[in-house]
DNA sequence: GAATAAATATGATATACATCATATTTAAGA
DNA sequence: TCTTAAATATGATGTATATCATATTTATTC
């Protein structure tokens, strides 16, 4: 479904969102282990969230990865975006370029509508929603 | 979504349901340009499709792969199964190894509807009915 | 039963994705 | 302003996926 870089910067951004705010910032290293991805990886990820505004950071000693109120108040698509393009997520699921309502592949009316439903719902959560969740016990973060 | 292996098993078979039966072979290399795939790439794929059932085939001359009446009979998730295995479609959205209902991921409850109806819906339908869309103009298989 | 034409089996290469390692830049504090 | 501690940039290695090439098996036809 979504890549390893998806799933890796989409728990981290989880675990940002309840474990950081911009008077608490988390160390790379700190936040590799809990969410259970290797250190050096998950570090490439978060450069490249941080560089799309997704994330903040501050370098320097007492720096490190945050989520200022602005970054909470993204969408969780946005993340996806961000590691690995629009594109995977939309195209026509056989790759057929000419593939539209027009002229549909044999899987468009089939799958698409639940597709479409998927990226709505991602669309319309807030990072911020699914912490709140989580701080709420009505999900977890587990290994 | 699918790997590549998938959704040129999927255009291969669906190839298959409208341009052949028993009575019909077709030759790997004659079924592989017109659904733009490499040939060799797909023969390997189709190997393992006939392997598994999903398609028919004789060896030597007049030989070729078709799909019979069974084979038309089965679901659509039988293909993707059988290429890239049931976990990669239904695992936990972040790969966790303990979400379930009682403690779901964050994503569970967002995204789970959507999958599953997915799956839902291409376990319900069969080769034969993706077949009659394309041959009544329903549906296109361009490249 | 020999020749031929097809799928099948096997393995080699290429490309993309995942992981690891290290040098560079930046900010804090003494 | 020097030292230190953090993120960042860059690149190297490993692994899985995609692609290519070739030898083997099997069925048909003469």
């Amino acid at each position: 479904m979504f890549s390893k870089s998806v799933k890796y910067a989409l728990k981290a951004v989880l675990f940002l969102a309840v474990n950081s705010n911009d008077k608490k910032k988390v160390m790379v290293k700190d936040l590799a282990k809990p969410i259970n991805v290797p250190q050096a990886y998950i570090a490439k990820v978060l450069q490249e969230l941080s560089k799309q505004k997704i994330i903040s950071s501050t370098r320097g000693p007492k720096g490190g990865v945050f989520l200022d109120e602005k970054n909470r108040e993204q969408s969780l698509v946005s993340i996806i975006y961000a590691i690995e393009g629009e594109k995977k997520m939309t195209h026509c699921l056989l790759n057929l370029k000419k593939c539209n309502l027009a002229k549909p592949c044999p899987l468009h009316h089939l799958a698409n509508p639940s597709r479409e439903e998927l990226i709505k719902t991602l669309k319309n959560k807030t990072i911020n929603d699914l912490a709140m969740d989580i701080k709420s016990g009505r999900s977890f973060l587990p290994i």
